[in-house]
DNA sequence: CACCTTTTTGCAACTAGTTGCATAAGGGTG
DNA sequence: CACCCTTATGCAACTAGTTGCAAAAAGGTG
């Protein structure tokens, strides 16, 4: 239940058509709320429908042609209270740790090699957050928006270095050892 | 895609019930997961129809009757290959950084207090799992298989300790502000 | 202007996980 | 043995996210 509210934080800072929003999702809340243009058009047609969004009257509704929203009030005073909602954390669910655990019973055999692969891809994802820290939040400016949006930027490379050592210091410890199976 | 390579592993480590296997499961692959029992049962039935196990002949398959399985060589084959093949790592999915980029724009109220709640919940799964390393993994026994479920336990308790100190400084960092609205 | 490509919008079907409930058997109690 | 509670199994409906595709308009090219 949470993209919609996502939908609503972007358009509050800029009114947007459904492609637009698609492209200034990839370059930051995608990077944790990722969804598809699909999922987008979807949820602002119900957004829409429930009264929290309008279409902004200077474009005609029809295929193909740029429709651009903004939030109305009570679309503001749903997300204000969405985010003031306690809400429990979702739990943990990892299918490296998974296929970890699968290896100790089934043996280690090519999942080393796919561990190193992650370890690549996280350090790639973490240069791309240290890029973007050093081009949005350059010291100096310090709104309270700004240190906000900048903790969550925080969050994600600070996640990132956490894999990449968590991976490193596994494939350090990873035994390479056959199954004890029926076959023996 | 990977619930039923998780029960595959449940099984290898010990043949069970339907019933068996959701206790054994909230014990320890449920910590990275999770699910519930209608879920296994669905996956019991499709992992039988498949081939990869089968019902042990002891207890004859009525309702409310205790029915056993056991894992067939195809199972074992289809999870070390399942372990074995690469996977992209999923992204990040995460309410409460999306809820903080949110408060950016409608103000904090009433989240700092949801964050100091997850804060002790993060504690809280901290503890557990340190209890649980005390219990299971005590110095000196050090197997390969033992040292692989010990990184996997690993990263629970690394993951909750970042949580719980990223929270923590957050929090000392949480301005208190009212959003710059239409009210204004 | 006829044709093709790109942009923008969106539907439909599928997958994985969640929630709520039902039904059958076993076992104890009056 | 009639009743009820617990154990064990499972179906059905719903929710959120993914994948594949398609159709309308815009804009360029011969």
């Amino acid at each position: 239940m949470s993209l919609p509210h996502a939908i609503l934080t972007a358009l509050l800072e800029k009114p947007s058509s459904g492609l637009e929003l698609t492209r200034r999702f990839d370059k930051s809340i995608a990077y944790f709320w990722p969804s598809t243009h699909q999922q987008i058009y979807r949820e602002l047609g119900k957004l829409e429908a429930e009264g929290f969004i309008r279409a902004l009257p200077s474009a005609q509704p029809a295929r193909g042609q740029k429709k651009s929203y903004e939030v109305l009030p009570a679309g503001r005073e749903e997300l204000a209270r969405w985010t003031a909602a306690p809400q429990d954390p979702k739990p943990l669910r990892d299918a490296m740790l998974l296929r970890m655990r699968a290896a100790a019973v089934v043996g280690t055999a090519g999942l080393a090699a796919d561990m190193r692969r992650h370890l690549e891809l996280h350090e790639g994802q973490l240069a791309v957050y240290q890029e973007i820290e050093k081009r949005d939040f350059p010291p100096g400016r310090d709104t309270p928006q700004d240190r906000l949006r900048h903790m969550v930027l925080r969050a994600g490379i600070d996640l990132e270095t956490f894999w990449a050592q968590w991976l490193a210091e596994a494939l350090k410890n990873i035994p390479d050892f056959e199954p004890d199976g029926p076959e023996s």
